[in-house]
DNA sequence: ATATATTGATAGCAATACTATTATATTTGT
DNA sequence: ACAAATATAATAGTATTGCTATCAATATAT
């Protein structure tokens, strides 16, 4: 898994850089920094300008990368989702039976991630952090109609497409399968964003996680014989 | 229902603002104009400047009642839950079937507002359209549990406590009652986002309502027996 | 070795997010 | 009715943000 997504580059749509940051050493500097500068003072305070002392560049030469720090977040969200997505996909390959593929979705969906993998200049564990707190910032936007005809949130659109193929697959007659897969994910991240911040309105601590939350919700919903 | 709203009247934590807003003619300007400009433009573009020369009155004057936008939009986010919460707790009042009580609480909470009560300087029909748009923003800051303890959220977290305890009523052996509660109150914001934008994420449309995704979702999670 | 592309440094500009001061209304208490 | 208190408006000013433009320095490619 790990050396499959080392030799897989993660695509990310051309019109979010400027400049591809995969491209050269600032721009892998840029991204490396920016998700450690991100997770620590949050989207607000975070500033083109503070990155570029951080990483001993100049503001300017930021600009020649990313035309503003939405972008750049856009650029951070796209790359988590497909890189999210590859795991998916690989975990669900050659998984027949439809209530398994389903389940080791939501897993994947909706754990909390753990592990750094270490190969690239891309923090895995603080990226998921830096989604959980900022995804809903790039699009709740007024651009977001003309943003999304852009493509900026295809691999996302393609993950709740993806999900709610398997969510029909469980349960052809389920008349709201889209809808239960775009919950899915928004409750992955709220859920992980209460019980760190708002443990008063979620089970969810140390013990119980979303994905026994969620997955308990699903097969619920679309299975009433499933006592999970 | 309208008239029992008129004479109450909503109070809202004294530490969100400076100076009431309902105390004086600036006060209610300030915020009837606010919903008015962050519908339009978006919480982003808004400024207290802007917001100043629309009411021919002064920046340094707003100032004297809100801190800063963000303040702003906390105010009008609680009143709008306050506003919500009068209405749940009235419509599910004298309901004595634990079932009956959800549906109805559902239905609430996830409605789009439509109707200008009009008796205020408060639209809340556009005031549901910002709470759509800007309320995850009102949280997602490094500021969250700074302010959590301030109270400013206490009014959602009572929602979602009411919420959670008719799910523990209808059905007293399901595990995650508090996060089921949440979800609601999150997917409804969300699912109405989504018809709006990313109509390929949801299956909610002009025919198909949140309310009826979500009422499904609830009792078939809750009660395998129901086929609403 | 020279052309080309990349990065860094500096400057500058308009807007934002305030704070402070003072002037002018408006309210209210007697 | 008048003074005192309070609220609002006008103006100015500051630091920061979010850029753009220009030019010099430095790699790199041929």
């Amino acid at each position: 898994m790990e050396r499959l997504l080392q030799s897989l580059k993660i695509t990310i749509n051309k019109k979010i850089y400027v400049k591809d940051p995969e491209s050269s050493d600032l721009g892998k500097r840029i991204i490396k920094e920016s998700i450690l500068m991100i997770n620590e003072m949050g989207f607000e305070s975070f500033t083109f300008k503070k990155l570029g002392n951080k990483i001993s560049s100049n503001e300017s030469s930021i600009y020649r990368y990313f035309e503003n720090k939405h972008k750049l977040l856009l650029y951070l969200t796209n790359w988590y989702w497909a890189w999210l997505e590859y795991q998916l996909v690989f975990a669900t390959n050659n998984v027949e039976d439809p209530n398994e593929r389903l389940l080791r979705s939501i897993e994947i969906i909706t754990r909390q991630t753990k592990e750094d993998s270490s190969f690239s200049h891309i923090n895995e564990v603080l990226l998921n952090k830096i989604v959980i707190n900022e995804y809903s910032k790039s699009y709740l936007t007024k651009e977001v109609d003309v943003e999304n005809k852009e493509g900026y949130f295809l691999i996302y659109k393609r993950l709740v497409g993806r999900l709610s193929e398997m969510i029909k697959t469980v349960n052809p007659t389920y008349l709201y399968p889209l809808s239960l897969a775009s919950t899915i994910l928004e409750s992955a991240l709220h859920q992980h964003f209460l019980k760190d911040h708002f443990s008063s309105m979620t089970d969810c601590n140390t013990k119980v996680t979303p994905t026994q939350y969620l997955t308990n919700l699903v097969f619920n919903t679309l299975n009433q014989k499933f006592n999970g």
